[in-house]
DNA sequence: TCAAAAGTGTTCCGAATACACCCATGC
DNA sequence: GCATGGGTGTATTCGGAACACTTTTGA
């Protein structure tokens, strides 16, 4: 190693420039929840390489726009909404991964309440449709990769933070805030238990309000308290199911 | 949006090649562990920009590297030791970070044990140190917040997995574990029960060995049983302090 | 009045806590 | 013998698991 900076010149007497040819995509796993299940959204490619694949919704991202941003603007384009939770989980290099080059990949997901949403095909895509995480079709590139340490990322973090609620409505049930990790975490949970546990973390403002319309009795309506977790938090609390 | 494909041709109508210009580079948060203290090893730079300030070690990626092989390369560089446990944990892409055009880095952090490492200073930079993670000095580019998120993320990281051990040797005692994990967490634990906790996890091998050398009751060594971790992992198992 | 799901109370068990105590070694 | 840290046992408390039970609604 004879090198001067670790930044501007290689060690490999790589000319400096040919560093610079690298190209960022963001990937996105936008998780969906309804009746129970949870799905992932994904689109059938309508272009080269990989026509007619299904793939995870993403896109370059071009020199002047940051990554969150580039991630934000992937899910605008399929749902028409902006400013929905996104977080970063890995990003993928491997030097194969893309056709036309070389391109390393950010892997964001997002979580969405399904009803909310019905995305379009559109030049971006022949068709988009929502999958089941357990039954998901053949994936365009190393996407299959992508997906499934999403699904782990999720599945971790589910369990320490209450990022769970994002895909649910505002107002929802405890009985549908219990059926939406049991489908997350593949389990099952005692109902007065879960009740009592989830209750005495105080997390939760119940309203007023009930269910309508069901032939039993109608459930209690509930709301979480985002500005209390943020307070929990700041002391230490941590959300664990 | 008209574009045809959400790869091959941007929505901006920016030309495919100028997609293909950024800098991938890799950097390293590198913690060791010795008496009661976590520290990370810092590079002061030899070369423009921020000549003479603290930073990651870190390079820029070249094209026919993967991310991974990119950051064992540095720390192999840095100590001479190959094989050194090391992880993704998250990328930074903000435009303005790097003065030299659009560098998107990945961070990485590793845990070594302290003493195995002597780092010395090379062509890469003019020193190496380790630095308390308490008592930072200032650093060069965004590396500040990438530090930031390397703790946090160990820090979450160390409860439910047992990568602490990566920084004590092979052969330890429990005391020298509970200290690294009271210095981890930044709390005490009782002696008693860190010892019945961790040992009733049937995850520490006992040694017929002893400390030396001290003027007090030896203590038994330990090590860490990496392959019942595995086994028990597939069982579904989640180790936690 | 019945089905179905909401919602509550109570017992039991095991794990986490607190804390008192004994042991082996060097000096 | 005594200082020092290694190592153990036990009583208590608290939270989770199991499960039986009551309530409210629509049909």
């Amino acid at each position: 190693m004879n090198s001067p900076s670790n930044f501007f010149i290689s060690e490999n007497n790589v000319p400096f420039i040919d560093y610079f040819k690298f190209g960022i995509s963001v990937d996105c796993v936008i998780f969906g929840y309804s009746k129970g299940r949870v799905r992932i959204l994904l689109i059938e490619r309508d272009a080269d390489p990989f026509k007619n694949s299904w793939a995870l919704p993403g896109d370059l991202v071009s020199l002047n726009s940051n990554l969150d941003d580039a991630a934000n603007d992937v899910l605008k384009n399929l749902t028409g909404i902006d400013n929905i939770f996104m977080e970063q989980f890995y990003s993928f290099g491997e030097m194969d991964r893309h056709p036309a080059g070389r391109v390393v990949t950010v892997g964001y997901y997002s979580l969405v309440e399904n009803k909310n949403y019905n995305p379009v095909a559109s030049s971006w895509a022949k068709s988009i449709q929502w999958f089941d995480i357990y039954n998901l079709p053949e994936l365009a590139f190393d996407h299959k990769k992508i997906v499934m340490r999403g699904i782990q990322t999720l599945k971790r973090r589910v369990r320490y933070r209450p990022v769970g609620f994002e895909l649910l409505p505002v107002k929802f049930t405890l009985t549908e805030l219990q059926d939406l990790y049991e489908a997350l975490l593949d389990s099952k949970f005692d109902k007065p238990n879960f009740r009592k546990k989830i209750l005495s973390m105080d997390l939760l403002i119940p309203l007023n309000e009930t269910q309508g319309n069901v032939s039993h009795r109608p459930a209690k309506l509930y709301k979480f308290d985002e500005k209390r977790y943020e307070l929990l938090k700041d002391d230490g609390f941590v959300f664990d199911i």
